[in-house]
DNA sequence: AGCACGCCGACT
DNA sequence: GTCGGCGTGCTC
């Protein structure tokens, strides 16, 4: 019999171990591995998990040299071939280990946990005294209890006379939630038996088995035999000591939604989204990987496109994936699917709890479902036979993963387009600048709807209101005479309204009014924000906490005090001004527990308030048929930050709110306080036109040489020690410069907008470039002479290919 | 990444 | 003589 070696990527994230290594396939698990299969394998002096990339009959090496697996860990690969193929390439398309895609891939539910065990040899009495307590009730106590009471010294003694030995143990996280049902015994005959035996002073044991006895080898919850007979659980549990029923632990799925939902119908379509469905549908007939641009204004029926073109895709027996930016903001949206697939529908998103992922994760896994919606992740979801892809809110930057692997969803989802020779639909109101020119040039295939849904519903109308004039009169609240007034009409009219505070950064700090000094952090060189609820100071980055200063902590002054604008600060006005409006406010305070999104929304929808107040979160998806006025208290804010997207944010996030007003019969109002109107980004979505803006945009983005018309790519680079950052940085930047070509222009090395961050100092360098074959190649040498040397001084880098934001 | 191995200086 | 500091190198 021929040999089977596997080749295992094993889960150590190094640059030296990011290779396949060769392993026995014992005997016993050769019916059993297969390429995905998540195995247990020794490395070198310490056990671990890997994934099994291929099979094969040779080796290189010796085969005398190769270890066997220890264990195989599911009875099914975890990962398909499609995965594996799939990692590879996004490997080197984000510069990053294998084993970091492998991961990003799978439920962390399914990642490895290590954990040392501190195992006992001997008889207790004969260790030191010291350690004698712990070993009292057991013989494995876990490491890090030692670590903690600082033990390591007696434990090193303790460990070199033999009496104890540390055990690695690789533990699975997922933790399968089970429930305990009764079975009842398999055979009539048996129970029957049983019943004969029973004394016939147990009245309500013998009632218990004659019932049984209709049931045999029937499985039910405890409590429906004790309602179903009249008897108590002691009668029960005799009865199953007879040997009448045994217990079993079956697995249950944790049910992530939260109430049941009515089935819904498709809507009729307007002319415009019948076309749109249509060339969609001529594509997954005809089996063409065609990417699809739908823009469609706001209200004008994007989700019901998706909906009809997934019943078309899964008429045809495929499965359908869907994105939705950070989904647990708009539970409406995944109710919609809900309501149309039922059952058919797993949903993934942060706000899940890690097991709860699990449980939806194997949903898709073991094929219960057809349909996922999702984050970012979900586009990795292990259908086999994927008949569409659909990226709503294309344009969104959670798309994009900000740590390792730094992957782009969208690109993904391509890539697996071609893999199953599906459609991909991207939907947006405001395509991403890069996807629309890819439109214009026929990359991709642009579906345009001009026209809303819904007949009688007319885009709101948009005002822009200079704050610079309020000032000039007078005026220095966040709320301009013109909004008040509005807000005003609306409450008398009992109308709803939502009002926007753009981006949570725009919130209070601490300033002393003597010599102007804000509160800053101790690690990153960035201000505490004040949050009232805790009278705390809190960094946003490294989550640093402290107490608010009675006094100053520079000139002692105690004319310190909080400054600024958060949501709670606005909502404090509001009372001022409208003592009878009832608000509900939504931001990173108010909805930090779980289900509480849906809450206040649910609240928000049932009319148990007039206002809706607050950040990005409320930007999207809102769909409240009272809603008629919308009120963005400051455009200005992300329009002013230090990246070449912030024109392209800005006119996203107004059009986004703006959508929210007038989105059925009643018409809506839009107000825009702003203290820069005459800016384009302002004006056009005043008018709400995204093709003007596109122009306008891309013609700013040729000027600066940034994308669509040139990639790029950003270098971070950080040290505890500025100099150090510093000067790498700048031997980064030399690096490239004389190894890539002229027509790459290399920018920097400057300081980060961010210029320290948890104690380290940061430098970056950008990178802007057309075309340039050699670009990876040369990124992947720089961090070769990083890994091999620059690392050792404590310098970290890395390396964004198409970052989101600079 | 982790961990063992090994070579050198400071101690019971 | 031995303990323990950290530089070096390997992991199928």
């Amino acid at each position: 019999m021929t040999v089977k070696i596997a080749e295992v990527i094993v889960d150590v994230a190094a640059y030296p171990v990011d290779r396949p290594f060769d392993y026995l396939i014992p005997v016993e698990m050769q019916e059993l591995i297969e390429c995905g299969s998540r195995v247990r394998v020794p490395f070198g002096p310490r056990s671990v998990l890997g994934f099994v990339v291929s099979i094969k009959n040779e080796t290189d090496l010796s085969i005398a040299k190769l270890k066997p697996i220890t264990k195989l860990l599911d009875i099914e690969p975890v990962l398909t071939s499609e995965m594996l193929t799939l990692a590879k390439w996004l490997k080197h398309e984000t510069i990053c280990y294998e084993i970091d895609v492998l991961q990003a891939m799978l439920p962390s539910a399914l990642r490895a946990k290590y954990e040392k065990f501190v195992s006992l040899q001997v008889n207790v009495e004969q260790l030191s005294f010291l350690l004698q307590p712990y070993f009292t009730k057991t013989k494995k106590v876990n490491y890090k209890i030692f670590e903690k009471d600082q033990l390591l010294h007696e434990l090193k003694i303790a460990i070199k006379q033999n009496q104890v030995v540390i055990e690695n143990v690789v533990k699975q996280q997922g933790n399968i939630k089970e429930v305990r049902k009764v079975k009842i015994n398999d055979s009539r005959e048996a129970l029957q038996s049983i019943y004969e035996n029973i004394s016939n002073r147990a009245k309500k044991q013998k009632l218990l088995v004659e019932w049984m006895m209709n049931h045999v080898d029937e499985v039910f919850e405890p409590k429906e035999i004790l309602d179903e007979v009249n008897c108590s659980d002691a009668v029960l549990h005799s009865v199953m000591e007879l040997g009448a029923a045994e217990f079993i632990h079956e697995e249950v799925f944790r049910d992530v939604f939260t109430k049941d939902v009515k089935k819904t119908d498709f809507l009729d379509l307007t002319e415009e989204q019948a076309g749109a469905l249509k060339q969609v549908i001529n594509a997954m007939e005809q089996k063409v990987p065609e990417t699809f641009l739908l823009h469609g204004i706001t209200g004008s029926g994007k989700t019901e496109i998706y909906l009809q073109a997934i019943e078309h895709c899964l008429n045809d027996g495929k499965e359908a994936i869907v994105l939705v930016p950070e989904i647990s903001l708009t539970p409406q949206m995944t109710e919609r699917f809900r309501s149309r697939f039922g059952e058919q529908v797993a949903v993934m998103h942060s706000g899940l709890s890690v097991g709860e992922k699990y449980d939806e994760w194997r949903k898709i896994h073991e094929g219960r479902v057809k349909v996922v919606v999702g984050a970012r992740s979900a586009v990795f979801a292990p259908f086999e036979n994927v008949g569409i892809l659909i990226i709503d809110e294309e344009h969104e930057s959670t798309y994009k993963q900000e740590d390792t692997p730094r992957y782009h969803a969208r690109d993904v989802a391509v890539w697996r387009s071609k893999y199953h020779q599906c459609p991909v639909i991207l939907g947006s109101a405001t395509p991403s600048l890069e996807s629309f020119a890819r439109a214009k040039k026929n990359v991709y295939k642009l579906l345009t709807l001009k026209n809303r849904a819904v007949s009688h519903s007319l885009l709101p109308e948009v005002q822009i209101v200079d704050m610079r004039e309020e000032l000039k009169n007078g005026n220095r609240s966040m709320f301009s005479e013109k909004l008040v007034e509005a807000i005003r009409v609306r409450l008398e009219k009992k109308e709803q309204m939502v009002l926007f505070l753009n981006r949570r950064g725009y919130s209070s700090f601490v300033m002393c009014r003597d010599c102007g000094t804000v509160v800053q952090c101790e690690n990153c060189d960035i201000s505490l924000t004040y949050h009232r609820s805790n009278e705390k100071l809190k960094c946003h980055y490294c989550g640093f906490e402290q107490w608010v200063p009675t006094t100053c902590p520079e000139c002692q002054s105690d004319h310190i005090r909080y400054f600024g604008t958060g949501t709670q600060k606005v909502e404090e006005e509001i009372a001022k001004l409208f003592p009878e409006a009832r608000v509900l406010r939504m931001d990173v305070d108010t909805t930090k527990t779980k289900g509480s999104h849906e809450q206040i929304l649910e609240m928000f929808g049932d009319g148990k308030a007039d206002i809706l107040l607050g950040t990005q979160m409320i930007a999207k998806g809102l769909d409240f048929p009272n809603i008629t006025l919308v009120g963005v208290l400051s455009a200005d804010t992300s329009l002013h930050l230090p990246d070449f997207r912030s024109a392209e944010k800005t006119f996203q996030l107004l059009t986004q709110v703006s959508g929210r007003a007038g989105r059925h019969s009643l018409p809506g109002e839009v107000f825009i306080q702003t203290y820069t109107p005459e800016h384009y980004a302002i004006e056009l979505a005043k008018v709400q036109q995204y093709e003007p803006f596109y122009e306008r945009e891309m013609w700013t983005r040729h000027q600066a040489g940034y994308p669509p018309y040139y990639y790029l790519a950003l270098i971070q680079i950080s040290h505890e020690d500025v100099l150090m950052a510093s000067e790498y940085a700048g031997k980064a930047a030399d690096y490239l410069r004389s190894n890539l070509s002229f027509n790459v222009s290399i920018i920097g090395p400057t300081a980060s907008s961010i210029s320290r961050l948890q104690n380290r100092y940061r430098y970056q360098c950008l990178i802007k470039y057309k075309v340039e074959p050699n670009l990876i190649d040369t990124f992947i040498q720089l961090i070769k002479i990083y890994r091999s040397d620059w690392i050792k001084k404590g310098i970290q880098l890395s390396v964004d290919l198409n970052p989101s934001s600079i």
